[in-house]
DNA sequence: GTCTATATGTTGATAGAC
DNA sequence: GTCTATCAACATATAGAC
């Protein structure tokens, strides 16, 4: 059921998909989706809480997994990139459908939003702190390098191939030369 | 009556859009719309293509305003980063909405798309050819700097403050080091 | 070119049988 | 928990008067 919604809202983004279009593909019927979810929107949410979860352990796990600013910038644009290429149709949903929450949710979800940024600011502070980084925006530097993984939803497509691995390790390179690595 | 269309399809995407809300906003009735544009799908084109042009002048516009490899790097980030925010619900719905368009319009949109990466391709090229940008993966470089600018609709708020030009200049800056400028 | 009125299908969501 | 059947509201788009 979730999976069903997952693809037909990142085909057709929210407002585009009728919860028919949901039903259909998790070959159900439109009121066996409503014994599960309050609502579409609580469909939504309920997406979006697990795709931000997972992503933020992802980012968490690689911020953890070194203790060496540069490798760890580099593991997190990684690991980062890769899961939005790995979780494509989640991560579409996960970055582009947040105004179709209603607002209690939406606040909600904002809020585990700017861990993702917290993360990568502390991994920048780590960097400038033991000289090994040059950075002077260290908050529009961090934007920068998670918007590098978050746009690839906008354009990779599996289906039309193109190598995930080979594309994070270019952005995880980029992300270094963007800190000014000595 | 674009201008209507632009913010409606910005605020709510194309799909989370009826024709109402635009005639409303635009202060017209729904028939109104049908007389200017054939279908819903039609004044999304319209708004694609407008925006397309427009943004693909900017980038042109930047790569014929230097000759020199660095500095025109950096002037296209700068001006195309700026055109993001300067044309923000503009770009979002430039950005985000070609899923809804029919296969015809997609097709000549996604064909126009194409220069801005062959643009941002031959200005690395010159620079490696030169002598002054140090790049291995030249398509995918370009790629990313692209992505660094377009992301920008995806976060960025006008009414929420925040310097757009200081933002451009951060990303213009983070480019000359992306490219491995000498 | 604009409107009011309307045709025709689709929408999110519910009722009630099994 | 699943279904079929259904509701009231809303969707896109058109007809025809002014």
């Amino acid at each position: 059921m979730l999976d069903a919604a997952v693809d037909a809202f990142a085909e057709r983004g929210f407002g585009g998909t009728s919860t028919r279009d949901v039903a259909v593909r998790a070959g159900r019927s439109t009121a066996a989706v409503y014994v599960h979810y309050e609502s579409k929107e609580a469909l939504l949410y309920a997406i979006s809480l697990e795709g931000h979860m997972d992503a933020l352990d992802c980012l968490r796990c690689a911020y953890a997994s070194s203790e060496e600013p540069a490798a760890r910038v580099h593991g997190m644009v990684l690991a980062f990139s890769d899961w939005h290429m790995e979780n494509a149709k989640l991560a579409r949903v996960v970055q582009y459908e947040l105004h179709a929450l209603s607002e209690e949710h939406r606040a909600d979800i904002v809020s585990r939003r700017r861990r993702f940024q917290r993360l990568m600011v502390g991994a920048l502070r780590d960097g400038v702190r033991a000289g090994q980084f040059n950075v002077e925006d260290v908050n529009g530097t961090a934007r920068a390098l998670l918007s590098l993984c978050i746009d690839l939803v906008r354009w990779f497509d599996p289906a039309r191939g193109g190598d995930p691995w080979a594309i994070a390790q270019l952005n995880a390179d980029l992300a270094l030369r963007m800190v000014g690595e000595v």
